[in-house]
DNA sequence: GTAATTGCAAATGGTTTGCAGCATC
DNA sequence: GATGCTGCAAACCATTTGCAATTAC
């Protein structure tokens, strides 16, 4: 089945996640629903730090290790996408939890998420000539920005 | 300029990272030596600890230390494409050291390096949708190999 | 001979874990 | 009220660093 790939609001991103943590029986804190709000309120893709920067705002006692908690625990669920970098470390997406291409600029860290219609036609290209059965991807492209290029 | 990507055998990627060592002057020591060859005796992409095990196998004195310099000069140089993966850590190809598409088996870790044709033209849709300059791109199949599939 | 490289041990940084006390349901 | 969650501090693990001794050139 294909994930639905439409636009959705971070209100309705939100709401949608907090229905799955109740249906799972999981409690909603303040401190878990503080993070949730700031990983769905930008599509930039965060890092655990600045979600934590973000939830200490609100709620100063807060601490490193419940954002980490939190943000494993909608890993494990599904309900968040991890992109780790070997330069810049992980950085995470809960607005568009499953793979797909990005793009970003080496020069700003801007990152955009481009429908590529070519993109299935690659898959299957490889498909057919490994024999592999493939279940996931991760595809990133670098370069620099409509904004960076007019700098340089 | 496109990298030349038809194979090379390890013998002669061996010889031509020495080359290229030795113009930039940087000294030939056994230890070094023996990791170049180690990473280079494999198209599975190992990771450090991997290569360390078989550098010590021959020079038993040898650090960790050591192979991290190593490989972080290789780095420096282009000579290495550095793999980071969340869960399994980093792997190195000092076959291939340029951005290529790989495919990897998620029960048995094989890993394998097609040429898709179809990637030049999904870079060139990206391209064009987001205005983007492309440099570089990291590509990853994940899925069962045909072997996998049979016990499946 | 000299400057680069090694090997050790300590430092680092991001992430995880154990556990006592607290808060949600 | 019971169970799950939080916050703290310590533990972890891969990688990096400082430095004295060694070695390639």
């Amino acid at each position: 089945m294909m994930p639905n790939t439409s636009a959705v609001s971070s209100q309705t991103r939100l709401q949608q996640v907090l229905a799955k943590l109740k249906k799972r029986k999981f409690r909603i804190t303040p401190q878990r629903l503080a993070v949730l709000e700031a990983l769905v309120a930008s599509d930039q893709h965060p890092s655990v730090e600045q979600v934590y920067a973000q939830v200490k705002a609100r709620f100063p006692t807060t601490s490193l290790a419940t954002v980490y908690k939190t943000v494993a625990l909608l890993k494990e669920m599904n309900e968040v996408l991890e992109l780790g970098f070997s330069d810049v470390g992980n950085r995470y997406d809960a607005l568009k939890p499953y793979p797909h291409p990005h793009v970003i600029c080496t020069r700003c860290g801007k990152i955009l998420d481009p429908e590529l219609t070519g993109l299935e036609a690659l898959t299957e290209e490889m498909s057919r000539k490994t024999g592999f059965a493939i279940v996931s991807h991760r595809l990133d492209f670098y370069g620099l920005c409509p904004n960076c290029l007019k700098g340089t």
